[in-house]
DNA sequence: TTGGTTGCAAACACTTTGCAGCTGA
DNA sequence: TCAGCTGCAAAGTGTTTGCAACCAA
């Protein structure tokens, strides 16, 4: 299985690169993958499983959990997405990531920035000075408050 | 449920008090709640739920889940743990935080360290600084490779 | 006594897997 | 043709809930 792979793909898939990849290796280009490819282009930045079952039934209502799942799996290969586990421990894929990010949740509102360049750098830089570790941020959904529930 | 409160509760509660905070508030001090605080006390630090009933059964085979979740949304109501979900989405318990921190987990060889104090203090300020988020810390596990997985 | 607790079993949500049949290359 | 892929259904995980019996206060 790919999420046990240590780290995410080195460098990202270009969209029209996908078929090609996959061919290279002996793998279909299907219309169940063209779906779901379609639709993650449609959804950059972070999505839930559901989500993306959902907006694939939406184009295609054959579209079968198992597929899905098995299909993101491949992409995550390919540096399509990568995987991590939002605040409630659910999947979470994050569509094309350009540079090293994470994403951060209220508690309050549900709302959910992006932490991201400079500051993500930042943070990594910092924890890895203070623990030696390197940090892959794009890998987890911080929770808190943010300013707007604060004030209340 | 106790586990959609926004955030934990203010001050922890020290072993020795809870069973006095439960009675005050008409609750009860089990057997089974004494044999879960026991375990508790025997593992400051970050735990899985798997490992918490684990242990509970250890020392009183008749242990059930549900008791044990029962039982740490209580805890967790009282500050003596607070609920995260490790790199894997599932439910971790981390046993009396007495400061903000978070924790790191290596993809490697699964060393768990603890960001805490000063580190955890100033992470917090640079998001709080960046985006406005109160960040809750002792809610999350960040994920990556440690200094020694690095060089292998 | 009596309402909070427990254990059990069943329900749950989400994800993974086995397998026979289908299909892209 | 024939491996890779799909859909289905079933199995897993890990966590939660309903309920009758139980027991701490």
């Amino acid at each position: 299985m790919s999420r046990t792979r240590p780290l995410p793909a080195a460098e990202p898939c270009p969209w029209d690169e996908i078929p090609g990849r996959l061919r290279a290796t002996g793998m279909r280009w299907t219309p169940q993958r063209r779906t779901l490819v379609r639709v993650l282009q449609s959804m950059e930045g972070h999505v839930s499983a559901a989500e993306i079952i959902e907006r694939c039934r939406a184009e295609d209502a054959t579209t079968t959990p198992s597929t899905v799942y098995r299909t993101l799996d491949v992409l995550e290969d390919l540096g399509v997405v990568c995987h991590g586990h939002a605040g409630d421990g659910r999947e979470e894929y994050h569509v094309l990531p350009q540079a090293p990010h994470g994403h951060f949740y209220c508690d309050g509102c549900g709302a959910v920035l992006e932490i991201r360049d400079e500051l993500a750098k930042e943070v990594v830089r910092l924890l890895e000075a203070h623990l030696g570790f390197e940090i892959d941020l794009s890998h987890l959904t911080l929770s808190g408050r943010c300013r707007g529930c604060r004030e209340e």
